[in-house]
Parts: C-alpha cells; structure tokens; sequence
RNA sequence: GCCGAUGUGGCGAAAUUGGUAGACGCACCAGACUCAAAAUCUGGCGUGGUUCACCCCACGUGCCGGUUCGACUCCGGCCAUCGGCACCA
C-alpha cells in the first residue's frame, strides 16, 4: 500500500538498502543482447559530489535505463581518477597519507552516488590509484615505451612553480597553470614524452568519422592539431661555406620580396651565425628573452624587438644579400625555428621591418593594394616575381615551391602544432614511471612480471622544493632487470595523471582481469562507446589522449576499433545566479541537502528539466520545489487510484467512448514525443515536459469520476510510470511494487505506442486568406486535400475575405492548413 | 585575425525541420477552500490599439535585405554574446 503522503527519504532509503542487497545492475559479458555501452567522464574524489557530478550521471544514467528497457545488454560503471595533487596537497596540509585521503573521499562519495540511484555496475569500479589498476598503466607505458612511442628527452619545458612539477602543453591555458592558475615558465629537463605527434594525421582526419560528436569539440581539437601545408627552402648563408638555415613558409609565392630572415632566440646555429662584434648584443638579447615568461613572450600586443647577427643569406630567387636577426616573433619550436621575412606582405614582419628600417619589396599587387601598407591578401597578383609574375596565390605557392625543389632548395612539408605530449611529473601521488637507470645498461625498462612498481610508503611530506617521493631511499635503490648491478635507480617521477584517465574505459570492460589489461575478445565487443558524457573542459586534453591511446594501441593489436568514444554529449555547466558554482563564491548546492529534503527523484527530475543538456542549467530553489510538487501530483494519483489500477488492463480500443478515445490518443501521443525525444537528441527538457502534460491530462480525465474506464485509466497510469521511471527510479520502483508488480519497474520493456493512435482524431484546420490567418476549424483528420479545400472555401469567414476576389490559387497542407491566394 | 556555437515574453525555454510563434515550467496577478496561513484546486499572463465586454485589428523570434502563397526555420549582408586557436611564418 502507498502512504497518504510521499515521504522521499524513507521510500528513497529503502530502495537503496534493497539494491544495496540484490545489485541489480549487471552488465553481462555473454549476453546475446546487443550492448549499449553509456559511460560518464570519471570523478576525481575531492571530497563530495557536485551539481556538476549530478547533472553528468543523471543524464547518462537515464539514457543507460533507456537503453536497457529498448532490450540492450546495458554496459554502465563508474570508476575514480584518483591520483593527482589535491591528495598529495592535502596530505601535505594534514601529515597524512594521500592514500587515506583518496580512499576515504571515494567511500563518501560512492554513498553518494548510490544516493542517487544510479544504475552502475559497481563490480567493475576502477580506481586509478590502486595497484591493481596502475599495474596496467605502467604496462601500457611499457608497450608504449617498446614502439618507440615513449621516449625521454631534454627538452625545455612547461614548470609550474606552485605545483612543483611540469606541464604538458595541453594543461597550460593562455601561459597559466591549468591546476592552480599560476604563472608557468620554461625549465630545461629531460622528460619523459609520448609520441602523439605520430598520430598528428589521424587524429586530424579521423574526426570526420565523428559524426556524433558537436562540432565545437571537433573544431577545438583540429585548431589544437593545427595542420599546415607549406614549403621549406634552404637559404645559403654567405658568409659560412657550407652552412644552410632553413625556413618554413606557407606563402612561397612571396619568396621574391624576401628582404631579411628571422631566427629564433634558441636557434641552435645561433652561435656561429652571430659575428664577434654583435655577439655581445645577441648574448644580451638572448638571455632577456629566455627571462620573459609565456604570457609576455606570447603576447601579440608586444612591440617585436630583435637585433642582427651580422651574417646573411642569399635569397636564391633574386640574388639578394639579405641580413640574419634573432628576435623572438620566431618560435623555435614550431617549423624550422627560423623564418623567412616579406615586410610587404606579412604583418609581422612589416612591423619590424618599419621599426628597424629594413628593406621592404612588393611582390603582390591588386585593386585593394595602398603603398604604405602592409598587403596580405591571397586575392592578389605577383609582381616583381620574375617569370612568375601574373600569378595568384595558389599557382604561385605550387610553382615556385616545384621549382626551388627542383633546384634542390626546397621540399614541401606539413607542420603541425601539436608537440608531443610531456607526461613525467614531479609529484608522489600518480603512477611511477617503470624505468630504471642502471650504471652500466642505462636506461633499462622494468620486466613486466615485476610489474606494479609500487609507490613507496616511507616518503616524507613535508620535504620542500622536491618531490617528495625523492625521500624514499628503499624506492631510489633498486637492481638493474637487465644486468643485476644494484647500483640501479628508479626513475622518481611518476606519470600525468591523464594517462591513467586515458584508458579507464577499457579497463571497465574486463575490469577484474589479473592477467591482462583486458582481453582483446570482451573489449571488442564492448567498445567503441556508444555514449559519452562529460565537460566540455576536457574537449581536448583526456579526449585528445583517450583517441591517441585507443590509436596506438590498436596499432599494436590490443583492439580492434579506430575511435574510443562514437558519440560525445559535452553538457552544460550548472549556475546558480547565473554564474558556476564554485566553493569560492559561495553559491554551491549541496547534493546531501537536496537528497534529504526533497529525494533523489527531485534532483534528477529537475537537473533535467528547464535546458538541454548541452546548455548551461541554472539551479534555482523555486525550480527545485517547482520538481517537488510534480513528483507529489503524481504521487497522489497513484495514491488515490491503487486499488483501481490493474497490471493486466484490457480494453478494444474500437469500442470506446469518444472521451476514452481521445484519452488514449494522448498516451500514445506521449509515448511517442517522449520515446523520440531521448532517442534524438536526449532532449529531457521536453521530455520532462511531457511529463507534465500527460499527467495534466490524467486528472483532466479524472474529474469525472463516474466516467472513468479503469481498464483505459491502468493504461495510462502504468504507461506514465513507465516514462517516469528512467527519471524518478525510486517513486516509480515504490509506486509498481504496491501496486503488485512482481519484477523490478526497470526489467519491463519500453512503452510501445501505435502510429495510428498517436494523433488526435480531431485537428484544428487553419485557414489562411494570402498567408494570413482568418480562421479556425476543428475537423476530422486525415481528410483529403479535396475535402479540406472545400471545407475551407465554404466557411463563413471565407466568403467575407474572398468576396469579390478572384481566386489565383489554393495550398493545402494535410491536417494543417488551408491557404486561398487571391487577387 | 581565423574557427565554432548562440541570439525567441520578466526568467528557463518549445516549435513535428518551410505551415497556428511562445508548448511545459518559474515568477507574477485574480479567484475557490481556510478564522488565517501553508498546501491544493480554478483562471489569467508577448506588445500596442479598439471596445463596457466578447470580439476584432496591427506589430512581434538580434539588425537590414531577399526567396516564398506562407520564414524563428532557407539565402545574402551585418551586429552582439560566449568558447577555442593565435607573433604557428
């Protein structure tokens, strides 16, 4: 029996101690079922579930109940990507164990997930910090490590101060650290890499195959890629026999107004490319510039600054003796480090060119071209250009990158901007990196039967200025695997923690597999997934690393699937007085709290209502309550009509009433808006509008109670519950177990609704006189144009409007309207 | 500068993809129930005009223009906001 009132948090509790019991949400390896694999963006275990966390899950959860009620073998876990600094920070803070910290974290907010009712397979959890997960991560470095896709090199890199470590490129956002928001500057250390830049091509090219990711996310990750086609040229230097810098460009058809040439600061040739009488100012302009910080480096607002060397190079195409600068608007790690300068049409080299009074040829004209002015435009024609003189931009790039190849000075080249990926970092709390230095081998990688290295327990915490891993001697000292010399060390640095994030949803798939990262067979059929769901803020570093690792990987023939994740639903982020909630504003909502005044069942339902889920949400408590009363309405009717509802229903639906009828034509109309709603485009804001309307319509019905056929009110009450349920999971588990259902709500399938009795039988005819509207009629539907038409000529108001007129022509479009043009 | 997304009542939004603009909700207003309040129920709610009122009329989806019998939807040109990339040669 339901209670006279709904009571959240004691139906929502015993639901949760029931499930606790029976774990009813396993995904089943063997089924013959096709699968459905829904998977949310990881947690990082900070402490408590946000509304963030909230919104994510709900949404996939729905869709993972969804699926599974459509007849899918459902694959949805939850796992924790629970290495990283705030552990280590706060185990700094409080002398404890980041480990304790990390564990402890996870266990409250797991509680809080189950709170939730999330539909997760909790039997293939996988906690990134545990030896039993990070063994694999360390063996996946390994593979990685034997295809030559992971290398170390000295390099200089990003360092941020405040979190002690280095930085991948990906993770330092307009020169800021991406953690701490700190300042980051350039360090020289030799570093362990990923070679993503591989990948550069396919990871560019197979985002077209991508057809269910936004094309904001695609974009951003193409502009991160940054492909380029240009030429690189070779310019003799003329003072050096022997000597050649080369350049990148992707405007050759420029070549002949090149009046001077740019190096970079750090251009390795710097040295002997500068003469002894400038070598004082090119070792003063040097060291400044290695002081700038990223910020001020890469402002474009900086006025360019530069001083000569004092060689020069002969540009092959005119003969013309052109000056050798360093100057920092040269990046040395993107193309050659060097650059060719046409002040005319070039911006940047137009502004230096003005500032230090250097030459300046045009080589492009057209009809927008004004001397004095720098001319950028590809539209434009060569001049000055010799025998390529006439040409536009594209004829020209070609002709003469074929022909300084054909002089044996150039070749063409595809840069791009993606640089490899940097993952050693300077912390305790991540993977160790699995390599050991042996004084007589070297490098040496650590045998996979040795595997996990574990992290060592006696570090000191409170060290300042290194890693504090850097303490543990019994970690430091280790035998050499190759040799047995046990003068070997361990490599102290551990791995970024995207790399444990970038294969997590593999591992899902066999996730209790002490043999294997996963077995090849289980994977394949599991993977690629078919929904995922997140942050738009990892667009591109865990979405650009997750498809490099799944590239790689298949490569060596660990899997068989080009693209991990073919569907991408990146949400919107929750506000609260419309900016995101954020502990330092102080407009957080707590989960706990919600649960606990008006259920779980509320939070989902109004997580989802109000804005798709690609658009930011705005959580207000009027909205909240407003969900709350929803939940209380339809609680009541099933409350007043428990003895009245039968699970085994049965009417014809061609010997009802009129008012039956048209009653049944709006559930099937729901099922219908409903089922296509979260197929589409998961729009659960209308969703959840239907929610309303049909609920609206059942007390409409109601309000005769003489009249109601309790065969036709089960029909439609048992269907609401049914659309209801991948929502509310716990109100409508409560609500079918009294009314007598034997099984779970979640095990019945999906409501089925009837083409022909998803519409109503009467349609509103407009009339339209010239495309404006004049009148409105109720007729059957499904007439005949014919019919329509002459309806619609012989209504009252038609006459008025057409008196007199000649009428020129007449559409009709089937159950919609009738439009007469006349003159 | 290049690229992407968005722009509709006081607010969140909807519109079967060219066919009634504003579904559903929040807020607000009025009424019923109540000693009262809460809860619940009923009704109203784009702007302007006209009318005692019902009606009716005009305008209205960022701006300007176009295609069409008909445009939030398609085309051309702008503007604004948000996001990504950017001394990338």
């Amino acid at each position: 029996m339901l209670e006279k009132e709904y009571y959240p948090s004691k139906i929502e509790k015993k639901w949760f101690d029931i499930w606790e019991e029976t774990k009813p949400y396993k995904a089943d390896n063997n089924s013959a079922k096709p699968k459905y694999y829904a998977l949310s963006m990881l947690p990082y275990p900070s402490g408590k579930l946000h509304m963030g966390h909230v919104r994510n899950y709900t949404i996939t959860d729905v869709i993972a109940r969804f699926k599974k009620a459509q007849g899918y073998n459902v694959l949805h876990p939850m796992g924790w990507d629970s290495f990283g600094l705030p552990a280590e920070n706060a185990a700094i803070e409080h002398n404890a164990n980041p480990q304790t910290w990390t564990l402890d974290n996870i266990a409250y907010m797991k509680t809080q997930l189950k709170k939730l009712g999330l539909s997760i397979d909790w039997d293939r959890e996988a906690t990134t910090c545990l030896p039993d997960y990070y063994k694999w991560t360390q063996w996946l470095f390994l593979q990685l490590y034997k295809k030559g896709l992971a290398y170390k090199k000295t390099a200089p890199v990003n360092w941020c101060k405040k979190c002690h470590t280095v930085l991948a490129n990906e993770q330092v956002i307009d020169g800021k650290c991406w953690r701490c928001d700190s300042e980051v500057t350039k360090k020289n250390l030799s570093q362990w890499f990923f070679k993503i830049t591989d990948y550069s091509e396919q990871l560019l090219g197979d985002l077209d195959k991508l057809d269910g990711w936004g094309d904001n996310v695609k974009t951003m990750q193409a502009n991160w890629i940054g492909k380029s086609e240009g030429t690189i040229l070779k310019f003799k230097v003329k003072e050096i026999e022997g000597l050649e810098i080369p350049v990148y460009t992707t405007r050759a058809d420029t070549c002949y107004g090149i009046t001077y040439l740019v190096v970079a600061p750090e251009y390795p040739d710097i040295e002997k490319l500068t003469t002894p009488e400038n070598r004082e100012a090119v070792e003063n302009y040097r060291q400044n510039a290695k002081k700038l910080s990223e910020i001020e480096r890469l402002s474009t607002e900086r006025i360019k600054t530069g001083v000569p060397l004092g060689t020069h190079i002969i540009n092959p195409f005119t003969g013309r003796v052109c000056p050798v600068w360093v100057a920092d608007y040269a990046l040395v790690d993107y193309g050659t480090g060097a650059v060719m300068a046409v002040p005319y049409h070039d911006e940047r080299d137009f502004d230096f060119a003005k500032k230090y009074n250097l030459d300046m040829v045009q080589v492009v004209t057209g009809p927008d071209f004004e001397a004095d002015k720098v001319y950028v435009n590809k539209e434009g024609t060569l001049i000055n250009s010799g025998k390529f003189d006439g040409m536009k931009y594209e004829q020209a790039k070609k002709a003469i990158s074929e022909y300084a190849i054909e002089q044996g000075f150039g070749e063409f080249k595809t840069q791009y901007r993606l640089r490899d990926w940097l993952i050693s970092r300077q912390r305790y709390w991540g993977a160790p990196i699995p390599i050991v230095y042996c004084p007589d081998c070297g490098e040496v990688a650590v045998d996979e039967k040795d595997l996990p290295v574990l992290l060592p327990t006696d570090v000191d915490f409170s060290v300042k200025g290194k890693s504090p891993i850097e303490t543990s001697e019994s970690f430091r000292h280790t035998t050499c695997p190759k040799c047995g010399n046990t003068k070997a060390i361990r490599d102290m640095d551990t791995m970024d923690t995207f790399v444990c994030s970038s294969w997590y949803y593999m591992r899902y798939t066999d996730a209790k597999n002490d043999k294997e990262c996963f077995n090849k067979e289980i994977i394949d059929k599991w993977m690629p997934v078919d929904q995922y769901v997140g942050g738009i803020e990892h667009a591109i570093l865990h979405l650009l690393y997750s498809r490099f690792f799944t590239k790689a990987l298949r490569d060596m023939g660990l899997l068989s699937f080009d693209e991990p994740f073919k569907n991408l639903l990146t949400q919107g982020m929750v506000l609260k007085d419309g900016s995101k909630m954020s502990k330092s504003k102080g407009n957080t909502v707590d989960p706990d709290e919600i649960y606990k005044n008006f259920g779980a069942d509320t939070a989902r339902l109004f997580i989802l209502s109000d804005s798709p889920p690609a658009r930011d949400f705005d959580w207000t408590d009027a909205g909240v309550e407003g969900c709350f009363k929803f939940i209380c309405r339809v609680y009541r009717l099933y409350e007043k009509f428990q003895n009245n509802i039968k699970l085994d229903y049965n009417f014809d639906v061609k010997n009802l009433s009129k008012k039956d009828d048209d009653f049944v034509r709006q559930v099937h109309i729901a099922i219908k808006k409903i089922t296509n709603d979260i197929q589409n485009e998961f729009q659960f804001n209308t969703v959840i509008s239907s929610y309303r309307e049909l609920t609206n319509t059942i007390y409409e019905y109601i309000k005769q109670e003489n009249e109601i056929n309790y065969d036709v009110l089960s029909f439609a009450l048992l269907s609401l519950l049914k659309l209801i349920s991948p929502v509310c999971v716990f109100l409508s588990e409560e609500i079918y177990a009294s009314l007598g259902g034997k099984e779970s709500i979640q095990e019945l399938p999906w409501c089925k609704y009837d083409e022909n009795l998803a519409k109503n039988s009467m349609i509103t005819l407009i009339i339209q006189i010239n495309g404006k509207i004049k009148d409105k009629i109720e007729v059957e539907s499904d007439l005949e144009n014919s019919k329509l038409e002459e309806i619609a000529k012989s209504a009252p108001k038609t006459a008025e409007f057409i008196e007199g007129k000649q009428i020129v022509k007449t559409i009709v479009v089937p159950n919609k309207l009738v439009n007469i043009v006349v003159k």
